[in-house]
DNA sequence: CCGCTGTTTCGATGCTCATGGAAATAGCGG
DNA sequence: CCGCTATTTCCATGAGCATCGAAACAGCGG
């Protein structure tokens, strides 16, 4: 994982309405949800949902699935895990944070 | 952690310049790190650096005390937890993922 | 109190983003 | 092949960001 790689998925993150995007797909799980589904949830213009979707897509943290004619868009959660993973590699090099803490700490 | 409070965090973490500023006081550890090396290391202007510190520091991440005419940084270790505590909070909702696996896939 | 080093504020510029309405496109169902 | 629904692309606008040099400020050491 790049710095850029990180930085690039870390400001797709880093807007209220991607976040509220992307953690509605983080609960809705492996079965996904079509975009006109996360438009109602979400309450936004249909284009900018789909702005938004493509940066989240372009970053790799999120997937889309043709099924007729919706889209379904699912959480890449091998994607979240790097990120975290990234964030999480050079904390706590001193002694105050073992690295044996770091998954109790993320727990 | 409000959504809000989330987002902002991660938009101060999704700018390469700033990101190599947090990687470097997170590898600091708890001794932190003078802004001029700080500036030294990561080669910008002075004026940019102290930009993007007051905005990690307005968003809690990093901490600053001042020891004489020097300014130590250093990076917030329990925010940093707090905000990858919310990305995987209601990650792996579905069986796929079990909340016991979330600390093995983060380790 | 003075000057020096470390750091921030000011000002200016160019760039990218967020947003939504309108129009275009994709692909099924008949 | 047609029309319909779902989604994207186009376009325009207002706002905020990244960057740096120059100038101002902070606080110690003498």
């Amino acid at each position: 994982m790049s710095i850029e790689t990180a930085a690039k998925q870390l400001e797709a993150l880093g807007n209220v309405t991607r976040l509220r995007v992307y953690r509605t797909l983080v609960r809705a799980g492996d079965d996904g949800l079509p975009v006109g589904s996360l438009q109602e949830r979400i309450g936004i213009a249909a284009s900018t949902l789909s702005h938004h979707l493509h940066r989240l897509i372009s970053t790799g943290l999120v997937t889309q699935e043709r099924q007729a004619t919706t889209l379904i868009c699912r959480a890449n959660y091998p994607a979240m895990h790097g990120l975290v993973g990234f964030l999480v590699d050079e904390c706590c090099i001193d002694a105050r944070c073992a690295p044996r803490e770091k998954a109790a700490a993320l727990a």
